[in-house]
DNA sequence: CATGAATGAGCATTCATTCAT
DNA sequence: TATGAATGAATGCTCATTCAT
């Protein structure tokens, strides 16, 4: 039932839930039977898709070049992103939304995760000392934005790259 | 009656035209009679904050150093966005949304001022020569992005810092 | 508008807004124009209810036959209730249920006038001094419960006498 | 399965049939294997109440004082409905409303046996002889009425003791 | 011209009921 | 026989838009 994702990642978190089952191939009923409304929905959506950036950056940490691992972690966090509309919106989401409990797991793991890889990218003195790891949601949120306006995946690649260059050392 | 602007502004563009109506003082007839419909409104509010961001491209193009010309609209274009959240929000819009010919238009006046400037930027050798005047709108979508995601203006004032530093040569 | 009232009067409280809007001859928008809420509806219709009653019972007051006037009463206010079924069914409500302000007030205001009136019954001996004025709401309940299962009008009635020939001293 | 009584007896008959199948500790298509559907599985319920109280004013018949023995089964059946919110609303629910053969067949053999009780109570002198059989659901209905309504036991009590005495010769 | 009452399509959600396993 | 996933009609409510006054 989770191929619903599909949908809200192409229509946005926007899409009627009629729409979600329709596109499902389910009954509506049978999507609130697995979540029990749409936030929880999207928030089983966006926990998953932080839990495979969680995931990534873990693995990004074993690259020998620091700086390789965090680009391309941004790389992929931007494509992760650029494949689901709804979990870029949620990226953009004003902060003061309160956030389920699955999501925040997720989003701490995140938090704790890249706080290392900056770390240790600093520390090779590939990275500025003045970006933190406060500025990484904000630096995703840029990154969708740039995403959603884009007509062209070439639009927004060019961006994510002025933005790593910015970041450098 | 265009100070309902301040409205959308502070409210984003799913802003009921009841509320918009109430804010202005006067009835929804009256907001109607003025706009075909919440669409025209809202471009002709856009096509105002573009109109303002043209102009000052053009008295950019004034100033002596080229890099801080382009580095101080793009700052400006970042202030104008983060005290409208309904133009944040066009900004980052998906680009297959037809446009109206008015905000079309202040599009491409921004587009040809920016370009200019971009030109003087780049013949200085302070802006990298592969950012183009195509970029900008993604650029400015991402700033979007960043600014409403963002808790405090800090947050985003700080990405727009790494992003112009990205677009040095 | 208020003539939707008729529509619950006659089909009880659960009746759909949208069946409320269609009997009043209106669309489901008017009626969510004049009311935020079918809870406010209900609320707004047995305020009304109340109202008359606490007229009727101040009316009462002026009677000179005190038990004659209770009797008038809560004749009348059967009657009332046997004409509208919403108002029965509130009546008849699980106390825990919140009330709203405006109910609350006219419940009070009907809780003073009757307890008054109480007064000059049990004064001139005509009515058990054991019936409070915190019984009257269970009366009607209880009358309201006999009206709902009524038939006919006749059932009713008969009723209501047995049960104030029961509070006779 | 019958032990989903306790379910619709505490929850009243708007609980899903989904509850009274958790409540029960079986799934819900067991539900519907016993009775077709909610209508039938409140029927069947709502029948066992009314078969006890038959029984119970079988045996009331036997006491001694006609009087007490219709006395004590007013205070049991308005026990039996204080202690079961569904069999309670239906007991006030529109006569309209079709019934079910097993139910008509209870009521009818209540009404038989509740016949005879008031026959014996008016002979000894102690009931008023305009009090007939047919007075009994509405009175029933009534103390229905003041139960649901009632915070307390003791309120619906009281009014129970209220109707007994409008009751007496 | 301005007003705001009226409209109704659209959306989230609930729940009785069915049926494949 | 028991299960519970699937279904979709029904319902409360919102909001863009129209139009009589």
């Amino acid at each position: 039932m989770e191929a619903a994702r599909a949908a809200f990642a192409q229509g946005g978190a926007d899409l009627p839930m009629e729409e979600i089952a329709r596109r499902a191939g389910v009954g509506i009923g049978t999507v609130y039977r697995h979540f029990p409304n749409k936030e929880a929905l999207l928030d089983a959506l966006v926990a998953d898709q932080l839990a495979i950036l969680v995931e990534r950056t873990r693995a990004a940490l074993a690259k020998d070049d620091a700086w390789e691992a965090f680009r391309d972690l941004v790389r992929e966090g931007a494509s992760v992103q650029a494949e689901d509309l709804a979990f870029c919106e949620v990226a953009m989401a004003r902060k003061a939304v309160t956030e389920s409990e699955l999501v925040a797991e997720q989003r701490e793991a995140l938090h704790d995760e890249t706080g290392k890889l900056l770390e240790r990218a600093k520390a090779t003195g590939a990275m500025r000392d003045d970006f933190t790891v406060d500025d990484v949601p904000t630096l995703f949120a840029g990154i969708a934005g740039a995403i959603r306006s884009s007509a062209s995946d070439d639009a927004w690649r060019r961006q994510v790259e002025f933005m790593l260059d910015g970041l450098r050392a």
